[in-house]
RNA sequence: GGGCCGGUGGUCUAGCCCGGCUAUGAUACCGCAUUGACAGUGCGGUGGUCACGUGUUCAAAUCACGUCCGGCCCA
């Protein structure tokens, strides 16, 4: 048959090179730009800006898909999104690139060579990873390089500055001499967040310290190395083999000096000899005891990785050489009984993965102690989504115990303007009137006398940088003009949405809430959003360093943007882990070819708008009211944004409801190849076909925004979807009807498995059918559907019908076969 | 060692908070039919000790306790 319709859509099939194309068409006419004199609601997406270490990976991307999804929404609901891009450039990572890349030494290349090798290494990455971004859909406000954000550049960097300078004036920064985590391949202090721990081997010493009028104590010790800052010997109170050493003094072997035996129930009965030694500082414990006890602590380690004057003969050794040489020593002396293996955990810096050193340094530290209770509290009060989340920052914040040491003894971040009078060495900084981004190592200061002392001799600068959460902590503030905007801000501040990974729960959102209080005493978040991570196909963290992520090239350019997109919310509950699976991207994509063909469908038919609720039929009230109650559905938990849930109902609506029974039902009507129907009931299908489908487009819009665009360009408008709103749910829509949906369903199936058991087409009609009274309202449609031609309700009579039972229940229908013909 | 999350057919997932019909759906696979929006269009099928153990209960995937395994973060 030659149907008079023929489909507006003409493109067959929905392939990712069409997504590319409506990207130049987006290009020429991009709508996200943020305006924040429009007059509507501000709402401000503080985009994780990405740290350039080196190239983009899938799980990365889809994590940005997914906070797209949250900007999307929010401006369909209205709102005047501030959704920028920004980069975070600052840090160790482009620096150990830069050094393994072009074989340049940071420490022996002059440092303004060496950070313009940095910044050119982090464009490039930029651009990449910018051209992914755009690639993906992601709705960004621009693209334009001046309208995104560097946490490097000069205006970025004097705000980070400025509000140091704000702390420092409120007396919230001091420099210490506290025993630190030391990195010596990176040659800098880290912060405990920075620390990472992994299990190796090492050999358990057993020694004999000498007690004067007893038995040697016998102690394990994992670093022998360390005897010379030997500050005290723990045993354990209750530890019967240990009577009566507490308060005596024990000899530390080679070294020949006298240190307390302490009795202290953080001494480990089972490990060891039940006996340890304290140094300063082996581990973390160490340092806790040197505190507790107040023992004078002995510098054994100097920076560069080297024994130092303390250890006497060993002076000027790498820690390993001393180690052994000691080791050799007691031997000899026999003062060394036993040797065994033994697991330990070492800590490591994060970005180096070598082990790292407790030493004493001299650094800046921000006070956090004093503000934990505060931040207690917005952690409590801020709502959180998922809410569950909201411990991860609640059991860090209980945790901590120090405040943050913010220096670093590192070339590529933003400098701390503190300049040192040379006269009385006294740290002076800038006055902070005046937003300014300033180099203290190649600068003069911005003043030529010293307030403290009023000498003229010059200034030094400070050569050491900022820990980058001390950059990216102020992103919220940065984006909204904070001290360079003063009229934005006020409008802006307090509508800051925060999208994060769980994994930096405890960096960069407390860090975040911890700077933002203390500038502004006020909660930095109107609502924070946690997503899991992105795993492998066998479970495991996507990341650059374990190398175990595809390169989304070929991903994307295979299955489209869309279809990953849809594939990152659809796979996990929001708030768990996205485990990536090829197969399963492949069948997501299948699904847009449905919504494709299904558009193409619908679009053969015009689309009568002036029609009013009042005259559609029964069968169309019905389909809106199940369309009412998926948007009752979905929009509350977009609401909490969640848009997982959404995307299986929208997913679960479409394929097994629109497809299979409504556009099935209506087929027969919309065509109306017979005249069996009124115009009015004609034009009524089409009307609600494509109210159905435009609806449908626009709940997918944040989800997939370019299959959604694409159709409502076709046909609904060209000005194309990302400029409507989002739907809500209309009560005028409500209907009984939908109690019967699930009869309804079960019904067609006894059909279509009737005609399949007796052997015929699905398009072969049936004579005669009794089927249950309360589907009365749909009786002409499925007569159009299934081909019956006299339909009835309830029981037949007659024994010439066969019973068909609906899936899954006792009730049936009763359907005359028609006369066996040929075929 | 601690915190959080999870463990449901080959793979992924719903249900669990508020115990109760033969445990949801998807994907994969198999058979038959069909192909006039459709590269998954229809009907049907194979496949699960709901991690394990104990307890509470008339009844447990669901509640309690314990164990094991996986993941992330931390010490």
């Amino acid at each position: 048959m030659t149907s008079k319709f023929e489909p507006s859509i003409k493109s067959k099939r929905w392939k990712p090179p069409a997504e590319e194309e409506l990207l130049e068409e987006w290009k020429q006419n991009w709508v996200y730009e943020f305006d924040p004199d429009s007059g509507k609601e501000l709402y401000s997406v503080d985009t994780p800006p990405p740290y350039l270490s080196g190239y983009a990976h899938l799980g990365q991307l889809i994590h940005y898909t997914q906070i797209d999804m949250i900007a999307r929404y929010r401006r369909m609901q209205g709102l005047e999104v501030n959704f920028p891009l920004g980069i975070d450039r600052n840090g160790l990572p482009v620096e150990l690139r830069v050094e393994k890349e072009f074989g340049m030494d940071m420490h022996t290349t002059p440092r303004d060579v060496f950070v313009a090798k940095c910044k050119e290494t982090l464009d490039g990455y930029e651009e990449e990873m910018a051209g992914w971004f755009q690639r993906l859909g992601i709705g960004f406000n621009t693209y334009e390089r001046d309208g995104r954000y560097q946490t490097d550049s000069p205006e970025y960097r004097a705000v980070t500055q400025a509000t140091f300078i704000e702390l420092w004036n409120k007396g919230l920064i001091y420099s210490d001499y506290r025993p630190n985590n030391w990195c010596f391949e990176c040659g800098t202090t880290i912060a405990d967040a920075e620390v990472e721990y992994s299990e190796r081997t090492t050999t358990l010493n057993y020694l004999y310290f000498e007690v004067e009028g007893m038995e040697p104590l016998k102690i394990a010790t994992t670093r022998p190395e360390l005897l010379c800052a030997c500050g005290a010997v723990f045993i354990h109170p209750d530890d019967e083999r240990y009577k009566g050493y507490g308060g005596k003094k024990a000899k530390v072997p080679l070294f020949n000096f006298e240190v307390p035996i302490i009795e202290s129930n953080t001494a480990q009965m089972e490990f060891g000899t039940g006996a340890l030694m304290v140094c300063s500082y082996g581990d973390m414990a160490d340092v806790m005891a040197f505190r507790d006890f107040a023992l004078r602590p002995v510098q054994a380690i100097s920076p560069d990785g080297k024994m130092t004057e303390s250890a006497g003969k060993y002076a000027g050794m790498r820690i390993s050489d001393a180690k052994k040489a000691i080791i050799h020593d007691l031997k000899e002396k026999g003062l060394l009984y036993d040797q065994q293996d033994s697991l330990q955990r070492v800590p490591l810096c994060w970005r180096s993965k070598t082990p790292i050193e407790f030493l004493a340094m001299e650094e800046y530290y921000l006070k956090q102690i004093d503000y934990l209770d505060e931040l207690l509290k917005i952690a409590k009060e801020t709502p959180f989504y998922p809410d569950y989340h909201r411990q991860i920052l609640i059991d860090w914040i209980n945790r901590i115990t120090v405040d943050w040491p913010i220096s670093r003894r590192r070339y590529y971040g933003t400098e701390i303007p503190i300049w040192y009078c040379n006269a009385c060495e006294k740290p002076i900084v800038p006055d902070g009137n005046e937003i300014q981004y300033y180099q203290p190592w190649k600068e003069d200061p911005p003043f030529t006398e010293c307030p403290e002392c009023g000498a003229n001799d010059g200034f030094t600068g400070e050569a050491r940088t900022f820990d980058t959460w001390m950059d990216s902590s102020i992103s919220g503030l940065q984006i909204i003009g904070y001290l360079r905007d003063e009229g934005l801000f006020k409008k802006a501040f307090g509508s800051v949405m925060r999208p994060q990974g769980k994994e930096i729960v405890r960096t960069w959102l407390y860090y975040s809430l911890l700077r933002t209080f203390q500038l502004t005493n006020k909660p930095a978040f109107k609502e924070i959003w946690v997503s899991g991570l992105v795993m492998d196909e066998k479970g495991q963290k996507m990341s650059k360093s374990l190398g175990n992520s595809p390169p989304p090239g070929p991903i994307i350019d295979k299955y489209g943007a869309d279809a990953l997109r849809f594939f990152g919310t659809l796979e996990s509950g929001h708030g768990s882990d996205v485990r990536f699976s090829e197969d399963r991207l492949a069948g997501v994509s299948k699904f847009m070819t449905k919504i494709w063909n299904i558009a193409r469908f619908i679009s053969m038919f015009p689309f009568p708008k002036d029609l009013k609720y009042a005259d559609l039929t029964r069968v169309d009230k019905w389909v809106l009211a199940e369309l009412n109650r998926l948007l009752e559905t979905i929009v509350p938990e977009c609401n909490r944004l969640d848009f997982h849930k959404p995307a299986m109902e929208i997913r679960s609506f479409t394929w097994n409801l629109l497809a299979d029974h409504i556009l099935e039902m209506l087929k027969g009507r919309a065509f109306n190849s017979e005249g069996k129907f009124t115009e009015v009931e004609q034009q009524s299908a089409w009307n609600v076909l494509h109210t159905t489908l435009r609806h449908l487009l626009l709940i997918m819009a944040p989800i997939t925004p370019f299959i959604t665009d694409r159709i409502y360009r076709e046909l609904y408008s060209p000005d194309g979807i990302h400029t409507e709103q989002y739907p809500k749910p209309k009560k005028g829509w409500k209907s009984s009807l939908i109690e019967h949906t699930d009869l309804l369903l079960r019904t067609n199936s006894a059909f279509w498995k009737f005609k399949k058991d007796n052997g015929l087409s699905l398009r072969v009609g049936l004579p005669e059918a009794y089927i249950s009274k309360d589907l009365k309202p749909w009786g002409k449609d499925l007569q159009a559907m299934h081909g019956i031609e006299k339909l009835h309700f309830g029981i037949p009579k007659g024994k010439r019908f066969v019973e068909v039972a609906l899936p899954d229940s006792e009730e049936v229908i009763h359907v005359r076969a028609p006369e066996m013909s040929k075929k």
